[in-house]
RNA sequence: GGGUAGGUACCGAAGCGGUCAAACGGGGCAGACUGUAAAUCUGCUGGCUAUGCCUUCAGUGGUUCGAAUCCACUCCUGCCCA
């Protein structure tokens, strides 16, 4: 394939390229590029927005590139300060080992594990010495930390930021020294990482690595750039049921986005939107999972909401425990079933503003003790039921 | 180091001796309407063995019948100056 055309195919969905001449120059050497993507370990979960970049990769890889992943052990304790408007919790070792691990078995997903460098930052940034890291300090002003928009914001808006924080984007960009990327692949707001990591290499005497931005994919409230801590994420070793359920509860709006951004293509104009939702949906558990599975977990959503039909629909079967009173039941339904913890006052809000159903009728007692028979149906929320099971 | 403004629930922000589990907004949760969409409307949003009780307004101690509110000290943050 001809340098030109590898450029078309990397380019498709690229946000910004920094700069192509440069990408077409190194693509035009014959020699593999060395395409470089870190992610902090701070959450053990893949979603969507992830696969962005990482379909990126997999292009790169198709085309014979070597592909460089890189595990920010390191950096993760730290908190990449891009777009926050608050300081980052810091993680503690033990928690960035653990999700570092879930991280690239979830990344081998999509990346070939067999063509794939995984690499983790932490191998030399624990060597590093505190000469080193003055050393690293020198090359960068502080007037240019100072002019990224999410610190300048925070000095505006008199909140702090704490000096740790600007030393991010230093060993993001050190990083790539390390690895000697030829390019480099990050979200939109990444640019100024991705920059620093360009300046680093050069006063190194290393050929800058191109700069590559993918656009940042909205989480499921079609609003925050999607991330685990907002609590809007779709995540990729999701169970096809849920991850359907997710996918078809976004707006419209959003839908068209995650039809180009995740499956490359635009959404049906002929379609009811719903309609295409649900082709949406199954596409992307199918990726994931298996098509028989998506086609499933499609079918099963269908007897549930649409046919609103929960005598046949596979629910998750709960037993109560030895307390029958409406409150204790739903909150443990509620923890067993769906592992979320909600509390008393919680359970009884719920209660009371109607929510509880069994076998479809409502039930607004907190204390009572319904019958219950086996295979009942116990309905939580408009999202939510149970089959009890003696 | 000096000066100054602050630290209130998930976030922002009122409150400045009792009627404060704490206004208001955002977020979140639930309900109605729907296509588990958007928009809209309604309710809720510390906990509990619940017409009451317990824990909470940075921390500790104090004044008071009574403190988020007053006093002392401590810790933390912003801003200005050095």
């Amino acid at each position: 394939m001809t340098p030109a055309e590898q450029l078309a195919i990397l380019e498709a969905g690229t946000v910004e390229i920094i700069s192509k001449k440069e990408l077409l120059e190194k693509l035009s050497s014959g020699k593999p590029l060395r395409a470089k993507l870190g992610v902090d370990p701070t959450s053990p979960d893949l979603h969507l927005g992830h696969t962005v970049q990482l379909e990126k990769l997999r292009q790169f890889e198709a085309l014979g590139h070597q592909v460089v992943l890189i595990i920010g052990d390191f950096t993760a304790m730290i908190g990449d300060p891009s777009g926050r408007s608050a300081t980052r919790p810091q993680l503690t070792r033990e928690e960035v080992a653990h999700n570092a691990k879930t991280y690239t078995d979830q990344a081998f997903k999509i990346l070939d594990r067999e063509k794939t460098e995984v690499v983790y930052n932490g191998d030399w940034f624990r060597e590093m010495r505190f000469e080193d890291v003055i050393k690293l300090n020198s090359r960068v002003t502080m007037q240019q930390m100072l002019q990224r928009e999410d610190f300048k914001t925070r000095i505006a808006q008199e909140h702090e930021v704490r000096l740790h924080e600007i030393q991010y984007p230093l060993m993001q960009g050190w990083d790539s020294v390390e690895v000697r990327a030829d390019v480099e692949l990050g979200g939109s707001d990444q640019l100024f990482n991705i920059l620093v990591g360009r300046d680093m290499q050069k006063s190194e005497g290393m050929p800058p690595q191109v700069v590559m931005l993918t656009p940042l994919l909205e989480g499921t409230d079609g609003v925050k750039k999607m991330s685990k801590s907002y609590g809007n994420y779709v995540g990729i070793i999701e169970p096809p049921e849920e991850m359907f359920g997710k996918l078809m509860s976004i707006s419209d709006e959003l839908m068209a986005r995650y039809y180009t951004l995740l499956l490359g293509e635009s959404a049906p104009a002929d379609t009811h939107p719903m309609e295409a939702k649900k082709s949406l949906g199954e596409k992307l558990v199918a990726r994931y999972h298996r098509a028989e599975t998506a086609a499933a977990a499609r079918a099963e959503w269908d007897t549930k909401f649409s046919k609103r039909d929960l005598e046949s629909a596979e629910l998750p079967e709960f037993t109560p425990g030895a307390r029958r009173d409406l409150v204790a039941l739903v909150a443990q339904a509620y923890a067993d079933s769906f592992g979320t913890k909600r509390s008393n006052s919680d359970v009884r809000r719920l209660i009371q503003q109607g929510s509880i159903q069994l076998n479809g009728e409502k039930l607004s007692d907190p204390r009572a003790e319904p019958a219950l028979e086996d295979g009942a149906v116990l309905k939580l929320d408009k999202k939510r039921s149970v089959r009890i099971k003696k």
